[in-house]
RNA sequence: GCGCGUAUAGCUCAGUUGGUUAGAGCGUCCGUUUUACAUGCGGAAGGUCGUUGGUUCGAGUCCAACUACGCGCACCA
């Protein structure tokens, strides 16, 4: 009690009370009293390996801690297994920017060397994302720890790629893919932004084969070289004449068939529409449709390849001057228009995104298996949908349900070094009828010297890895099978899945689809999205900005309960998080209340040796306080955390620290019914740092660690491991 | 085009099933330092809860329309 200051000192008691926490070994479910029954399970989202935490993190642990330490006072063997993801491209990126510091390329190294390199890097981050963890007052099992690449979990990640393929689910096909010419690797459709912008659209004229002329309208002159036909729609009259006749592609003069085809839009430019397959994704759909071959034009540099002879070489921006060039000098431009439309961008780079024809892996969304004839996306559907699966806020139900219907097969081939290599290897003779039939793939999780159908010895390795979501989204199960012996039949499905809204197709769906499909079982109970923290003038944090809020600068400055209310309170469902300096002084402020408020119950209740009985009015206030327990609880049990914050901070700074210390402070003084008012304070205090641990852990185990004995009176002797109060 | 969301005090935001004088933090003004805390305490100013209409005994809360802003998805060449 003498050890209580005037002020919190957070710095002083944060790190002393850690480790008192971390010596129980109570955050390993494993451990906890007999007392704990029933099991409940939360997977960390794991944070990227390749940069230390930022303040997006923090309201993870935040909310994820504040669940877990709650359900532990419930009674619960709480589990919160944390991890870590070596994050394919992202962690490419950041390494080669690191590269590019010390004035070198991945190209300097051999493939193995760049891996190896990564793999110590991530290694390395692992360690200051862990050491983070417990600053933040994390109370996750790290004997359970995972990474993305443990052997465990990419054996469980190939496997599934194994038992997809065998059952269809996965195909090697040649797609329109998006590439991003600067990262020279496809992504899939989620990691393009799109963005409107203005652009010409170019009314070009084509001859027709039998003299005459027809006008059609591209925004994309430099894909001429590529165009295979001509296409209208089958309704548009003006145009019916012109149907099964040769027009004349007016750059290398090659003939082209015209075409009729629905996906046409009449009121589009002319309504005449080129059909280039290799570089445009309507038109590749058309051209599949009228067994039109692909030709590319340009390469996987972005540049125009040989078949645009003089300008080979140039880049498409370039290109796209030098032909309208030519087409004037021809007469063959008509007008240019200035037009708004939807470009695609690199998400990382910003680049143009090129859509190009690759032979990619898919995944089969949308084929329908089984018994019960139900595709992937069919399955997580459903599981939303009959409320297997509860996704709080609810209105993301439906943006989820909006996506799912619009769910393209998704593309899992990565060109990058870092990562899952694809368990691939193809057969370059196919001597065997078996090879043939399998088109040379060779599924494989070994090295494999030689086709082990014709035993030709000219096989090559699939160079591709695995998108990232691709093992990330087997992260409930793959962590549960592997961590401990056993976890799996306990914790399986996992009780919550807490995540930022942001990830909710990235990540959220391709774990329903990709966990149902393995486990037959849903992969988690309740979907809970946070918002994305910005700051006073409603700005993402970046660091390009300045604006970012370091979390660890933060807990040095105010602490990490301070830190973790100002995340929490003051946050509606749903609705992103503002967060400010001044916001997070404020709960400082409130901790020192805390402290305090403890520190006048403490010093004044020292001669109380053992339970009094508590007058009628002091019942009556303890009765109040119940109700207030009551709504703290419903609120946490509904996912209400800001209300349960501002029910117990209003509470105990407003109603106890204001009202009820102040009155027994007189009764007290003037030795009015004393007992029952010491009493009363030590209850009220006592369970008033219950039902706050969760939300701030350390000032109330601290304070936990003070309180004096009383006879009558039993603690746990860590408010980590208490119970929740029920009755007083 | 389809879908979702937001609009409450000077600023940033809470306000679950509609119900007594609409809340917090920061800021402003006045007072306050002998006794838990000035990271405090007491008090004050400040809101026609975006607009209009509707349902209701009663609406910040439900419904409709409108206005403004934001976001997601989609094959506009």
């Amino acid at each position: 009690m003498k050890s209580l200051g005037k002020i919190y000192q957070p710095q002083k008691e944060e790190k002393k009370i850690y480790r008192l926490w971390e010596k129980s070994g109570y955050f390993n479910p494993d451990n906890l009293p007999k007392t704990k029954k029933g099991y409940f399970s939360i997977i960390m989202p794991p944070p990227n390996a390749n940069d230390p935490l930022h303040i997006g993190h923090a309201v993870f642990v935040s909310l994820e801690d504040l669940i877990t330490r709650y359900q532990r006072l419930k009674g619960k063997r709480a589990l919160w297994l944390p991890g870590t993801d070596h994050a394919g491209f992202e962690t490419q990126i950041v390494f080669e920017k690191k590269l590019e510091k010390e004035g070198k390329s991945r190209f300097d190294f051999t493939r193995e060397e760049f891996y190896q390199l990564v793999y110590q890097y991530t290694k390395k981050n692992q360690k200051t994302v862990y050491q983070q963890l417990k600053k933040l007052g994390a109370s996750c099992d790290f004997s359970r720890k995972k990474f993305t690449l443990d052997k465990d979990i990419i054996k469980i990640v190939l496997n599934t790629f194994e038992k997809l393929y065998q059952d269809g689910l996965i195909y090697r096909g040649e797609r329109i893919v998006n590439y991003c010419p600067k990262h020279q690797t496809a992504f899939s459709d989620l990691e393009v932004k799109y963005e409107e912008e203005k652009g010409t659209l170019f009314y070009i004229q084509y001859p027709l084969k039998d003299g005459g002329a027809v006008e059609v309208a591209t925004t994309r002159p430099e894909t001429i070289f590529g165009d295979m036909a001509l296409a209208i729609n089958p309704n548009d009259k003006r145009y019916q004449k012109l149907i099964g006749k040769i027009a004349i592609e007016p750059l290398t003069k090659r003939e082209i068939p015209i075409i009729e085809d629905k996906r046409v839009e009449q009121d589009f430019g002319t309504g005449v529409l080129k059909i280039t397959p290799a570089h445009d994704p309507t038109d590749f759909e058309i051209a599949q449709d009228h067994r039109l071959l692909p030709r590319r034009v340009i390469d996987f540099q972005g540049r125009l390849n040989e078949l645009a002879g003089s300008l080979k070489g140039l880049k498409v921006l370039e290109a796209r001057e030098k032909t309208i060039e030519i087409l004037k000098q021809n007469n063959l431009l008509i007008k240019t228009e200035e037009i708004t439309h939807r470009v695609g961008h690199c998400y990382k780079c910003h680049s143009t995104i090129e859509p190009m024809i690759m032979s990619q892996w898919f995944i089969s969304v949308n084929k329908p298996f089984g018994k019960e004839k139900k595709s992937l996306r069919d399955r997580a559907i459903e599981a939303v949908k009959t409320k297997k699966i509860k996704i709080i806020p609810k209105n993301f139900e439906k943006n989820f349900y909006h996506w799912m219907k619009n769910l393209k097969d998704w593309n899992i081939s990565r060109q990058i070094w870092w990562g899952i290599p694809i368990p691939v290897y193809y057969c370059q003779e196919q001597k065997t009828e078996k090879c043939q039939k399998e088109k040379g793939i060779i599924v494989s999780q070994k090295k494999l010297k030689e086709c082990p159908y014709c035993h030709s010895q000219n096989i090559v390795k699939d160079p591709d890895v695995l998108d990232t979501w691709f093992s990330s989204g087997q992260w409930p199960f793959a962590t549960l099978m592997t961590a401990k012996k056993g976890d799996f039949e306990k914790f399986y499905p996992t009780d919550v899945m807490e995540t930022g809204w942001d990830i909710l197709f990235f990540w959220v769906a391709r774990m329903i689809m990709l966990g149902i499909y393995c486990t037959g079982k849903i992969p988690f109970k309740t979907v809970y999205l946070h918002g994305l923290v910005r700051d006073k003038d409603r700005q993402k944090m970046s660091k390009s900005k300045g604006n970012v809020i370091d979390p660890l600068g933060v807990i040095e400055n105010y602490g990490a309960d301070a830190l973790r209310m100002a995340l929490i309170m003051g946050t509606g469902l749903g609705s992103d998080i503002i967060l400010s300096e001044e916001k997070i002084k404020g709960f400082r402020n409130f901790a020192n209340k805390v402290w305090n408020a403890s520190r006048f119950v403490l010093m004044n209740i020292d001669d109380l040796k053992k339970k009094p009985n508590l007058t009628k009015s002091d019942q009556k206030i303890l009765k109040d306080f119940q109700r207030v327990i009551k709504k703290v609880e419903k609120h946490l049990d509904n996912f209400r955390f800001n209300l349960a914050a501002e029910t117990v901070y209003r509470y105990f700074w407003f109603t106890f620290a204001d009202k009820i210390i102040e009155e027994m402070k007189i009764r007290i003084r003037e030795n009015k019914n004393k007992e029952s008012a010491q009493y009363l304070l030590y209850l009220i205090l006592k369970n008033s740092l219950i039902i706050l641990h969760p939300f701030m852990p350390f000032i109330t185990e601290s304070v936990w660690q003070s309180l004096p004995e009383i006879k009558g009176e039993k603690r746990e002797k860590m408010i980590l491991i208490e119970k929740w109060p029920t009755s007083l």
